[in-house]
DNA sequence: CGGTATCCGAGACGATACTG
DNA sequence: CAGTATCGTCTCGGATACCG
């Protein structure tokens, strides 16, 4: 692709594509709700695969959102909780997750009305 | 996968996949800052592929988020614009959006510290 | 328990070519 | 100008199996 006209979209591109995705804004706001979860409290909790999970947690850990803490008990015990950084990013992901909320009704309104519009236009066709 | 314990991650999920995706999010950016923009214009702005342009305006007008006027002039052309609902939107974006300017440079230097530690690890293996 | 390694299908995405 | 159609590639992400 071309590069964008717009810088600043670049860089929010980059960032979103980092810390933008489904299953990290998901972590960060169980991390946010409960404190300190467990590998596998955070895998019940989402219904995300191990797979994802770890590779998420550990991606997260990398930009610096996520602390994780290992004791070498027996068995194993791994905490995941959110750093200073993570904490800055909850404001913004709370906000966005409040609104995904209040107006799935109305996205699902709309988007039954558009595809009853496209159905009345199939027939005129 | 296993459904989510948590059954708002579950809807929360499901609102993000369909206005969270990175496309997305940057097209409703750009309208918000232009307030009407033609389909080339978003489309040199963002960087974006043609393919890409039209998938996502279509999805964004199924959920009601932004508006396409027609005009049948020859040339066409299409403008596109927020509805109230996507108007609603920008409020919580923009936040992400501003988060995300303000704290590359921190992500960068978390993952830079985080990849040196990684390699001074393999040394000592 | 908390991972990693491997495999594989489905969908995302870009490039290209064509249409009204 | 504003798309649609088709294709190939590449990543996402689940399933499964195995290790400390």
């Amino acid at each position: 692709m071309a590069e964008p006209q717009c810088p600043e979209c670049g860089r929010i591109n980059e960032v979103l594509s980092r810390v933008g995705d489904r299953w990290s804004v998901l972590v960060v706001i169980s991390l946010a709700q409960y404190g300190v979860l467990r590998f596998n409290a955070l895998k019940r909790h989402l219904g995300i695969s191990q797979r994802m999970l770890s590779l998420t947690l550990r991606e997260l850990e990398r930009d610096g959102l996520v602390s994780r803490t290992y004791h070498p008990t027996i068995p194993p015990k791994v905490e995941y909780a959110l750093t200073p950084l993570g904490e800055s990013f909850r404001e913004p992901v709370k906000a966005l997750g409040l609104w995904a909320l209040e107006h799935l009704p109305a996205i699902d309104a709309a988007r039954a009305e558009y595809d009853a519009a496209a159905e009345a236009e199939k027939k005129t066709a």
